[in-house]
Parts: structure tokens; sequence; C-alpha cells
DNA sequence: CGTACTTTTGAATCGCATCAAATCTGGTGG
DNA sequence: CCACCAGATTTGATGCGATTCAAAAGTACG
């Protein structure tokens, strides 16, 4: 969408690539806990990890759900994680030292140029989710979601319902019967294992005329 | 709170200083228009300026209320602003011209860390947003915002109430609502134009004591 | 085959948006 | 100083949509 580097080996420099260490993490593992000091700078190369932060009474809140990325970039220089950090699928989890990361932004601008880059795509991301977590109607923040979700094609992969209902701020009931109701309306349909495919935009102007947002962008 | 730098001053290299210029802008001003091409980069010095967007049938969405700091710090490389920025206070601004500020980051590997210091802190408060939308009842974002506002004492200043019910995304009726209940129940203190007072923790228990998160953060 | 989780449907309830209207406020001009 | 206006503040009534609780059916996995 911009020029932002596409993947891990463009954005970090030759050093760091050495440091860097693959692992695969199971579903239910964990990259972090809060209040841990941070360590490590990770990165999601496959599957799914969650940041997590528990309200009082048990009720979970989702502030990030990672599927291709760094997940707490913000904790280059923080003291301690502020929440957790938990693997939803089987993922392919990249990381390298804080210590090394550090030291490489403050000698090579250039890296440092890149890395504000992706920080800028993330302020962007999250300007995105703000404004759809404004949105009312549990559909509208949907099809917000589906305008923004950027795929090659009208095929938009999604990591199961419910922790897209939670990224959404919304109980997995409602998204349910959202969905429901936007495959009866012919709006959507559901393919492959997490896949789905939007209709081609004015198909079926059936539903509901209000309530729509052009295409998403945070600012 | 981190290691972020307070000031324009102390963020900025001696070059950057000269590029400055500071100006006055009155309430109902504009800083930039959806689909301009950006030129400066813009900092709130003073006042209050909200970046929104408009929904299809006249819905504002505000997707940011600056009232120290910089605006829209994402459109460093963007080719567009995706949103508009109106000055709701009369503001004092400073703007510096994108070229020298792209320059200088590529040449200075320092100032390029504390741009990324400050693009981290601009992450969280964009996460502690998420997380407060993510918020059902509006009485439980007013108590979180109440908890994330960094101010000195228990007094909060707080822009102008209708702006603070979009930032919430709730209607300002029902922020007015809130307020008043939290008021009666001997939560909340409005004292001076603008400034609240909280009443110490843990001193009227009354109400709820359901929906209450501890200390927001932003991951 | 059993267990855990997801998916689905139903019904009751609650909180907020919305519309409407009244009051209060600050600021402007006569 | 007062009349007047625009906007902020406040209160009330109504309806919609989501949450919540509950339960059943489907599905994956050991």
């Amino acid at each position: 969408m911009s020029v932002v580097p596409q993947s891990l080996a463009e954005l970090l420099p030759e050093a760091l690539h050495v440091q860097c260490y693959t692992a695969d993490v199971p579903k239910g593992g964990w990259l972090f806990h809060l209040g841990d000091a941070p360590q490590w700078m990770f990165y999601v190369a496959g599957g799914e990890v969650v940041l997590e932060r528990m309200g009082p009474q048990g009720t979970v809140l989702v502030l990030q759900r990672q599927r291709s990325g760094f997940v707490a970039e913000a904790s280059l220089h923080a003291a301690r994680y502020h929440c957790d950090a938990r693997v939803t699928r089987p993922a392919q989890i990249v990381r390298l030292p804080l210590r090394a990361l550090n030291e490489a932004l403050a000698t090579d601008a250039a890296f440092a140029l890149r890395w504000i880059a992706m920080l800028n795509a993330e302020v962007r991301r999250l300007r995105q989710q703000c404004e759809r977590l404004s949105l009312k109607r549990v559909q509208d923040r949907l099809l917000h979601w589906l305008g923004s979700a950027a795929s090659p094609g009208p095929a938009v992969p999604v990591g199961g319902v419910k922790s897209l209902a939670a990224e959404l701020g919304v109980s997995h009931e409602a998204l349910y019967r959202c969905i429901a109701d936007l495959e009866a309306a012919g709006q959507l349909q559901r393919t492959a294992q997490g896949v789905w495919r939007i209709a081609s935009d004015g198909a079926a102007p059936a539903q509901r005329p209000a309530g729509r947002l052009g295409t998403p962008s945070g600012c």
C-alpha cells in the first residue's frame, strides 16, 4: 500500500539477520506475559498471535491481532509489558534481541527510517481500528473491516470468527448473526476454511443503504 | 511517563529549529483537508485540533483529538491526507516542512530514534484508545479515559464535553448524563472551566463495582 | 467414543442513540 | 445596558440493537 518494506528481510539490515532466531510456537503458547521485562522483539511470520489484557472480572480485552508483522512494536524502550501475547494459531515466530535492535536503530539512519515507516503503517492501522470501533452497529464494523482488509482480490482470509469478534469488540453471537444476515443478503460468501468472498460492490443494494462508510483509511 | 522527549525543542535537532514557523489559528480554522498533499508537519502547542472524517450521511467520525503534540504523524510519507484537521479551540500551531524533516530523519540517527520514541508513545496511546472503545458502557469509557489522562494531580483538563463525547464514541447526551451520575455519586467534581477533580480512589465504592478496569495502559 | 470447542438459534433485558424541547451561556450589535 | 442569537447544557420519552444467559447441534482431536 505504501513505501513500507514488505518482508522482514527487506526491513532489517544485514547485521541483524544473523541475530534472528525463528521458532514454531504451538497454539496456546505465549510470547510474553504482562509484567515481563522486554528482551526480544517478536515478528509473526505465520499463524496468529493476540495481544490481550484482562478486565477485572475475567473479561478479556483484545488489543491487537497479528498475523504478519511485529508484535508490540512499541515495547522498544518500555520497562515492562502491559499485556499478554498469546498464540491463537500455530505460528512461526522470529525473535531478535532488543539490545541489538536498538543499537542498529541508533547507528543506521536508513534502517531507522524504514522502522519509522513501519510504525507509521501501524499508526494508520490503529486509527482504522479506532474508526471501526466508533461505529455502533455490528454490520457497520464488519463491513468496515472487510473494506480495510488489504487482500489481493475479493477473497479475505479470516482467522476464526470468535477472535474476529473480539477484534471488532462485539459478542461472537452478534457477529455470527450478522454474518448470517449478510450471507442471506448475498453480500458475503463463505468458501474455504477461513476465507470469505465479498460480493462485488453494487451487486445487492438490498438491505440497508444507511451506515456504510467508503473505503476506510486511517488518516 | 517514558523516555519520550517532552518538548518540541528537545525532540527536534538544532537544524530544524529555524525551519519552524509558529502561528495562531482561530477556532474553526483548518490545518489541512482530506485529499491535500502533505507539505508540512503540524505540531499543536496549545488549544485543540481534531482529526475528522465524514461518514456517508454526514456523521462525523473523530480520529484524533490533539492538545499537545503532532497531528497526523503518520503522514510523513503519505501521498494524501485521508481526513480533515479542524481547530476546535484557538490554537498555537508549529509547522515545519516535510522535506526538511525527512532529510533530518534520514541523516540524523539520534533524531530518528527520538522520533521513533514519539511514534511508540503514539502507538500506545492509540492502543489505549482502542481498549477504551472496546468498553460497552459510557461510564466505563469515561472512567478509563480519566484513568489514562496523564496529569500531575487528581485534576484533569477537559476540552469541551462535546468533543470529549466524540472522542469516546458516544452521544453527548449520554456523556452529560454519565457525568451527572458520577458527580451525584461523589466520584467526580467539576471545578474551573474545563477542569475536573477526581475523587480519591476507594472513596465511594457505592455505585457499580462491576466494569472497572485498573489503570489502563496501551501495551 | 468422549471431551472440548465452535457454531447456531432463541428469548429477555439493558443501555444507548435518537428526537425533541427547554434552559443556560457567552458574545455581538444596537 | 439590553436585545438577540448561536451554541452549549440539560432533561424527558421512545425504540433499536447488542449483550447476556441458555441450550442445542455440529466439529475437531486424542
